[in-house]
Formats: structure tokens, C-alpha cells, sequence
DNA sequence: ATCAATTTGGAAATCATTTTCAATTTGAGG
DNA sequence: CCTCAAATTGAAAATGATTTCCAAATTGAT
């Protein structure tokens, strides 16, 4: 009777291709891919549809310092004490689960009043490898 | 001799303008601003000189979750104790200088092995004014 | 005062994203 | 398996921020 929401082919797609990224990816790189597969979906679907998905909160959106628009699936990454480490040297992304975060998020509700939704935190920084590479 | 850089009423102007913003800037409102104080620059100089105003440092640049670009003037909100806490209800940006920040920075360098930049974090969340209003 | 180097800004180009809308697909109920 | 209204799709156009291009204006050392 209700009718909201149909299962369509192409939102098979996007829900198989979005899981093969291990570090997010561009709207770009998800659509060349697809186009390569000979799976192509009109870019407004892809849009669309990944919206919906951030919405759903199957995945995530974010931008990185280049004002790039990323998405990520979600799967186990939305646990409070789960956050993100982005190197600015190398783009990697480091996934961390540490009550760290949890801790930084109870002392700033105490103490000033705010609530940091620890979901969603990515710290830019240096990451080990690349470290050797700078001068200080 | 040497020319590399010319002093010119626009630099000035410029300059002076961004330190009327507490909270940051975007290039409309400062444009917008310029414009309705009789200072018309354009808008291809105005991103120019932001630019190079962030090469030397004197402006911080990021993006909020609507992936809107924003300045900053920066002076003394650069200690490694500063910190940014950004309401996504009502856009309130709200300083803070604490250790806090510090010793999150210390633990995931000793820990996981990654140097943060503290000067440039923004923790987004629900500040008290707004909380009042979410429910749960 | 001269003049080469720098700066400026309007117009056009670019690029990501959104809107529009007509054509296609879906699936519940016959 | 038919029908049909609702949902979905995607090409084209619109939008909006930012960059590129380039000719004209400004700067300041000499």
C-alpha cells in the first residue's frame, strides 16, 4: 500500500560498489569505476542515491583540506571511541578506536558546556611514516 | 632593486578589513562588507590576496560541514591550547583554550603514533543554548 | 618623469553540485 | 500477467564558488 521506496538495479549497484573502498572516495572516482565496469548510472543518481545512503547513515560524508567532498561506508566506524587520523602529508586515513576521544568528549561537556558528536572526528596531523621526511 | 611586492591602497584595505571578523569570514561577507563601504574590489583580487595573506600565515582557511569556505584573522588563536567548537544548529564558532587539546595531543602521539596539528581543530557538536531544543 | 614589474578586475572558463522534467521502471491490486 | 499511479532515472540546463586570462592601471626604483 505504502509506497516509499522501490528496489531498483541501480540501487544495487551503488550499495555492492560502495563497500570496495577501504579509505572513502570521490563521487569522481565512484562514478569512472562504475563507468568502467560497464555499469554506468547517470551522475544525478549517483548524487542522489549517496545522499540518501548519508541520510540512512550508511555511509559518511566529509572534505578533506582540499574542500574535496568524500564519502565513506559505515560499517563498525561509529562507535563513540572511534575516530580519524589524516595525514596531510600522505592523505592517509588512519582509523582509531580509543576512549581518548570519549575522555576529550566528557571533559568538554563538563567543563565547557558542549557536546562533541564523537562520530565524526578527523584530526589532521602527521602520520609515523612521513614523519622522517620533515624538518622541524 | 629587487620587486617583489608592491604596497597598494587594496593590500591595505584588505588587511584592515579582516580583523573586524571575531568568528571568521567568507569571501561574500567580506566582499558584501567591502561593498557597502564604498571599498568595491574585485572579487578575483579579493581571492587573490586571501591566498596569499594564508601562504604567509596571516589567515587561517577551513571549511564547515556544508563544505562552505571560511577565514580567519589569526592572532593569538594559535597556541597549541586553542581549539575551535562549532555548533552545527546555529553555526556558533566558540574559542577554546584549555589542555585539554594538549594532552589528547600527547596521548595519540605516545599511543598511536601520530602527531596532530592543534592549531587547527574544529570539533563540531551542540552547543548549550542549542541543546535545550534537540530531543533525544 | 620614465618604465619595467606588479597589481588589479571584468569577462570568460572551469568544476562540482543541484534543479528540472520527460521518459522509464516498479510493484500492489486486480 | 495487466494496469497504473508512484517512484526512479538521467540528460540537459542552471547554479554557485573559484580560477584563468588578459588588457589596463598602479607602483616605485632610478
Amino acid at each position: 500500500m505504502s509506497r516509499e521506496s522501490y528496489n531498483t538495479k541501480t540501487k544495487e549497484i551503488i550499495n555492492e560498489a560502495i563497500k570496495n573502498y577501504q579509505n572513502g572516495f570521490t563521487i569522481k572516482e565512484l562514478k569512472d569505476s562504475l563507468d568502467n565496469n560497464n555499469q554506468k548510472i547517470g551522475l544525478t543518481t549517483i548524487y542522489r542515491l549517496l545522499d540518501k545512503l548519508e541520510d540512512e547513515g550508511i555511509v559518511k560524508k566529509y572534505f578533506d583540506e582540499n574542500n574535496i567532498t568524500h564519502y565513506k561506508y559505515v560499517n563498525d566506524c561509529t562507535s563513540e571511541r572511534h575516530f580519524y587520523l589524516k595525514c596531510v602529508k600522505c592523505d592517509k586515513i588512519i582509523h582509531v578506536d580509543c576512549d581518548c576521544i570519549n575522555d576529550l568528549s566528557n571533559h568538554i561537556y563538563k567543563q565547557h558546556k558542549f557536546s562533541i558528536d564523537t562520530r565524526n572526528i578527523i584530526l589532521s596531523g602527521i602520520c609515523n611514516d612521513c614523519k622522517s621526511f620533515i624538518k622541524i
